[in-house]
DNA sequence: TTGAAAGCGCTAACAC
DNA sequence: GTGTTAGCGCTTTCAA
């Protein structure tokens, strides 16, 4: 910057302006600027930047997985809405694993980021004090947790699952059962199977009819051979719920395969709202929780907590409406 | 720092070895500091550590979009492969789009990797000379450039369109047809387009049917609309590649709901190797580039060259074999 | 609109 | 194994 400053004939101060937008640079200064910068190949230092104006300007994010569909559309609905802030994000994968998350936290929170988004609402006691003590704002995703650390953008994941009960039973079934959400590392397709026992059982209906498999992320080809145990231990069952569309239609495919007739032998029903789902012959049934919009709601609430349109002592919980949408295969 | 140092009766320095591994400090003084930080709540603040040791400690990445299963499995595979090196990956989605690239490999630059890979062999004339004068090690990945800047861990896409002109041939069908890679913003399903044009103009067959559509990334729905469009236009055509399996599962869809036999009156393939293609009924011949092998493949490359176990100005090019797999719908 | 001085919070380099 | 000194490349603050 000094060198620029020398070739332009101004201080390094003044470079410093010309490299930010909305600064009181008049127009010559800046193009000389510009111009000598572009002869010495100079690039600008953010990290220098950063340690000196105490903002690192980005945001931090924490998803599970980068190969999933519904996680994307909100990492997209955030980028869009962060796009003229100025502000980036940096993307950390957890692998669905709350150690690793707060492995991971404890990584970005030592990069200053501005603001810090997770999903979920389950995390290890060290990892919501790391998050609470931040001293940024911190948004909890994708669900909706009874003791939240700071703000909330999600949607209630047992409620889902009770959603797709009513379907079912609206329907005309009653013997349901569920595929997924065994271990403890999904927590929100485990919160979503518990709702969904919870609305059998509200309902005096048979509740034991679960298989739960393998480590998340939940694939179709673990759907499948979820779906050949379901129909082996329990012939009659008259409708299934899958935690993922994913798994959804490798049940349906399964079926497919074997003949089995889909609606007419047994009902399948996902989560998501992939675009898998409405491609699919038949196209399955399905949950939209408004992945991309939840996005766009953080990077709203992200902008107003950091431009303090919010007291600093207010909770904000945005409250998301899982909505079933009905297809062929229920 | 200053302060946990203060509690720990130690200088900052020793502190600061404290906070890293393989370096010289006591078990005793190491377990005292960090039992002070943690008293104090000290967070290690990386800006500064990364200011001063002039090391970012990350590796930027572009990926043409987030929810790209084979972007995202050489994500995995890079990430996997740069685990124990202390590096991160600082990732950027430049959303099949040159101009965006530019952007957003101008804002990498700044906060300075240690290494750059771009997914890609075509940039745009300014891009091309930020990466060339970045002074970090470039890999470019998923081509095969004629002028790679730096290094390479790719593929000939235009040899994977080919590929799967051979495949088609060696099954008896002769009037072929190609989905996709219309724009010049996908320019790999572009060059699999040329590819396989060229294979067929090589062979003297007609290279006429091709159906362009849409922006990237193609989605399921346009593949859906395409297939229409290509039985419609060339009624006769026995067999079709589309750009990507998800084309090619929208394509299948398509067929199955007009009662069009696969691959018995027309033949489908895909390109990706994609679950969805193993999953489909019927499956989806393919082809496997080995996209989480890339992954790793780059991320020993550019471990060795950052720790000169390559002479500087070697170039270093990892050609990749793509690979047909055969399945029901050829 | 521009500049001078001071310093952000850490680490390299060297000393002991 | 630990400490001292100097500074990384910017921006804040204040002044003109």
């Amino acid at each position: 910057m000094a060198d620029v400053a020398h070739r332009a004939n101004v201080s390094t101060m003044t470079v410093s302006r010309a490299f930010k937008r909305d600064t009181s640079v008049s127009a010559d200064t800046r193009d000389r600027i510009l111009k000598a910068a572009e002869e010495l190949g100079y690039v600008f230092d953010s990290i220098a930047a950063n340690l000196s104006s105490r903002r690192s300007g980005f945001v931090a994010a924490t998803i599970p997985s980068i190969n999933n569909a519904n996680f994307a559309d909100t990492v997209r609905g955030m980028t869009e809405g962060l796009r003229d802030s100025g502000l980036e994000i940096l993307l950390g994968f957890t692998d669905y694993n709350v150690e690793e998350e707060e492995r991971l936290v404890g990584q970005l929170l030592q990069r200053r980021p501005e603001a810090i988004i997770v999903t979920g609402g389950r995390h290890t006691p060290r990892c919501r004090k790391m998050l609470a003590n931040a001293g940024v704002p911190v948004v909890e995703t994708w669900d909706l947790p009874s003791d939240p650390i700071g703000h909330v953008v999600g949607f209630s994941n047992a409620e889902a699952g009770r959603l797709m009960v009513d379907h079912f039973v609206a329907r005309g079934y009653s013997k349901l059962g569920f595929i997924g959400g065994d271990t403890s590392r999904d927590t929100r397709g485990l919160d979503r199977r518990r709702g969904f026992i919870a609305a059998l059982q509200d309902r005096g209906l048979d509740a034991s009819r679960v298989i739960a498999s393998g480590v998340p992320p939940i694939s179709m080809r673990e759907g499948a051979a979820a779906m050949v145990e379901m129909i082996s231990r329990w012939p009659d069952t008259e409708a299934v719920m899958c935690v993922s569309d994913l798994s959804a239609f490798g049940a349906l495919m399964e079926c497919v395969r074997r003949g089995i007739r889909v609606p007419d032998d047994v009902a399948i029903a996902g989560f998501g709202a992939y675009d898998l789902a409405e491609q699919s012959v038949p196209p399955i049934t399905t949950i939209d929780v408004g992945a991309h919009e939840i996005g766009i709601r953080v990077a709203e609430l992200v902008l107003d907590l950091l431009n303090g349109r919010h007291a600093p002592e207010d909770r904000v919980v945005v409250g998301m409406t899982p909505r079933v949408i009905v297809r062929h295969t229920t």
